[in-house]
DNA sequence: GCTTGACCTTACCATGATGGGAAGGTGCAG
DNA sequence: CTGCACCTTCCCATCATGGTAAGGTCAAGC
């Protein structure tokens, strides 16, 4: 099938096929007389797998290493459960992260009164003005 | 003083300093005649509020619209609330998402033995086929 | 005076994952 | 034969940031 129906197929767009293509995620692509690309199943299922690792949030150097341990018979599951647990480390620590910005803006945004007046402890707190919390 | 002390005051860079004059963020600095640019207090203030927006999260297009409120003494407190609370929204929005990656990935890796054996769950997970958690 | 070193200047390239668009070839249906 | 949908490669943009190169400035020390 062409790059089109592969990408209908896999919800991954033909200008991602093409990219994860040139930087050897996948394999070349065969060629129609046309040079149009060519899939087959296997390649589907090979994006498919790439396009679930993705919505997962590994990033493509986490899915290089997903693809060599999916095919690899010899390779134990400690080694995938290893990768995916560094994973869930790194989506913790993001997930952290955007909490404590939340939690330092929604006190700010409680202290405001968010009516017609400028008086604005949100303004004041990103200006530094050391108005702090108790005043 | 030069770009190199307002940096180390602000923790931008000097690099991102010169970016953010590029763009607009901030006025062209003055120069000296040594074409160096120089800083004074005004400059070091508004380089501490983008910092610190940029620390909660904001991007360049919310701080352009934080200083412009900021600088504008007719605006109401309704305005700065208004835009804060469209980031708690946005950052609420990345948080669930991250949480939703992390649920599956967290099921997939307690479903995994993780030892020397090859069957994984988490990789036949991403391959999609279909193997679900009830099997 | 001259060197050294810290600092500054501009300009270009890179990241990661993705999209947009141009310019042109292919293939099928009317 | 025309039109249209699809494909090809190539270049550029995003967002915020860093790196590096090639060169100018300035103060301290010899």
């Amino acid at each position: 099938m062409q790059i089109g129906e592969a990408s209908r197929l896999t919800g991954v767009s033909a200008k991602m096929i093409r990219h994860y293509e040139s930087i050897g995620l996948i394999p070349n692509a065969d060629r129609r007389d046309s040079n149009y690309r060519d899939y087959g199943h296997h390649d589907i299922h090979r994006l498919g797998f790439i396009r679930r690792a993705r919505d997962l949030g590994f990033s493509m150097d986490e899915i290089r290493d997903l693809l060599r341990l999916w095919g690899d018979t010899q390779r134990s599951s400690a080694d995938v459960k290893a990768l995916t647990q560094s994973h869930i480390a790194e989506l913790d620590q993001k997930i952290r992260l955007l909490g404590e910005m939340r939690h330092t803006l929604a006190t700010l945004a409680d202290a405001c009164d968010g009516d017609h007046r400028p008086d604005c402890p949100i303004i004041e707190g990103l200006a530094g003005t050391e108005l702090h919390a108790g005043n």
